[in-house]
DNA sequence: AAAAATTTATAGATAAAACTGAAATTTTCT
DNA sequence: AGAAAATTTCAGTTTTATCTATAAATTTTT
């Protein structure tokens, strides 16, 4: 006996004929007479009396009938709620997520958030990517946004958009544009030890250490505020998220340089241990930033 | 979604491990991961949360879990209201039967079946094969007992059991016993026309008509009992069922004749147009009387 | 902290089942 | 009696549930 079958011998008894029923179910009369009589079988009841016209429900049937119809009620209940479940965002989530990618999305989906899901309550940690992935593990937050890949394979990760990282600084003198593998002889400025921001770069530049930095000057800045202003003064260079280089003053953005020879990137993915509590929350999350970052991005 | 789907997490959720739950629900702990694994990627919902030790239901989960045990529990309902139909035998059937066989097997199924189901009431009917069938078709009777096969291919019947008949009469003078061949050229005395085991005795012993009987008489019985006389009174021979055989005088037992090249027999068939209202009741009607026959008849 | 034991998830193979389209049968209507 | 409508049967395809074996992860033990 399964649902399935029971939805059909209510069609049955609904439309007192088995082609009827079955074009309402979306079967042929093969498949539904098939099934009404393996379900008989099953029962050892006979359901209807096909030799009545039109076809009638027996004493037994209508006994079945009744209860069948208790028992796709619910279940039919059962598939409502879910979709409920789907639809209800509400209560608290702890979103932990890094600062550099904080700085440039929060400003972006934050109002739509609130303002879409007035009962959910949003609570953001900007944390380290370390921080972050031991926090997901005690279960101190519920979800996290970073930067992938990443080692922690028991952690699950999902992506939610691909940004360009912008070069912004000052070439050498007499130079227009620079390629790829010109740039670690830059004087490149990078954010503090801890940012895996700058492990990428220091990774996707092959950059060494800064040479060509004054001697008597150890500077690392902790947001790209700073950052700029070094790069400013010292002349150097430095790579931006391209969401952040977007809300650059048109002084600044006059700065970013094109790389002639392709593009630096960054993976940036949502991120979760233990999704079971907060599952629909946490993909409505991630639908969400895709869509209304990558309206920002393009 | 199934119904099994939803046994399966009412069982996890029970024993709090998907293991354990395997083993109360008779599959192995693979196809059960797999099950709820599909059951909450159809309705989107996690139900466990399986990090947890042990193994916790989730608030949503939590939810769905409530109404799968509403459908669970009138699933069985349902099954149980099958069975209870199965085992109610009453209310009014309407039983058609051949002479022929009513004479034996009535004696025999009555008492049983009256003492054994006070609630359900047979009405019985004693007519001919052609009227049976006519009255089956036209629903005026719900079952009848007859002796197959017949032509009627819209009818449906199901063997009750297959009976001998027995030789009964006067061997021609110093003959001790008979074969098969040699019955045509008998006197052979049989029942009106009409019953069709008169016409099943012709075909089988390949009778043209009774030459041998005086001229001057033409009789034909209606009933076991007058061509019984009839066949002492002119020393011919007649064929009787075997269970009719079984209840004659001790007299008349010893004028049963063996056929010694093996044994005429008839099938007695249950049969009916529209099993849909009664079906349950003609099938015990139908093991009951096989039951019993078939202690009589070895 | 490594090793062992327990638990859940995954992969590949298999057998059962649902389903379809077409033909055959049955029933109804004229 | 014969045409039309409805249901069942049949052969072949696709889907699905299930199992065995194995892997991955977690917990417990040593």
């Amino acid at each position: 006996m399964n649902i399935q079958q029971l939805e059909y011998i209510l069609a049955v008894d609904q439309f007192k004929s088995f082609s009827k029923a079955a074009d309402y179910c979306h079967v042929t009369q093969a498949t539904l007479s098939a099934m009404v009589k393996k379900l008989e079988e099953q029962l050892d009841v006979v359901i209807f009396d096909r030799k009545a016209n039109p076809i009638a429900t027996t004493e037994n049937g209508r006994e079945i009938l009744v209860q069948a119809q208790q028992v796709v009620a619910h279940a039919n209940a059962l598939l409502s709620s879910s979709k409920a479940i789907n639809q209800k965002i509400e209560g608290k989530v702890k979103l932990g997520i890094i600062p550099t990618i904080a700085s440039s999305i929060l400003p972006l989906i934050m109002k739509t958030l609130v303002d879409k899901y007035p009962t959910l309550h949003l609570e953001i940690h900007e944390v380290t990517t370390n921080q972050l992935v031991k926090d997901l593990r005690e279960g101190k937050l519920d979800v996290g946004i970073l930067s992938t890949p990443i080692a922690a394979t028991d952690l699950e990760t999902s992506l939610l958009y691909v940004e360009d990282l912008r070069l912004y600084g000052y070439l050498p003198s007499g130079k227009k544009s620079i390629s790829k593998s010109e740039l670690n002889q830059q004087r490149m400025f990078l954010l503090q030890e801890g940012h895996c921001l700058r492990d990428q770069i220091i990774q996707l530049c092959d950059l060494k250490k800064n040479k060509s930095l004054p001697v008597n000057l150890s500077v690392e800045s902790n947001t790209f505020d700073t950052l700029l202003n070094l790069v400013d003064t010292f002349q150097g260079m430095t790579l931006l998220p391209a969401l952040y280089a977007r809300q650059l003053s048109e002084t600044r953005m006059s700065q970013l340089v094109d790389i002639h020879d392709g593009s630096l990137r960054r993976e940036v993915s949502i991120c979760y241990y233990r999704p079971y509590a907060k599952w629909n929350i946490i993909r409505r999350l991630q639908s969400e930033i895709t869509e209304i970052v990558t309206v920002h991005l393009k």
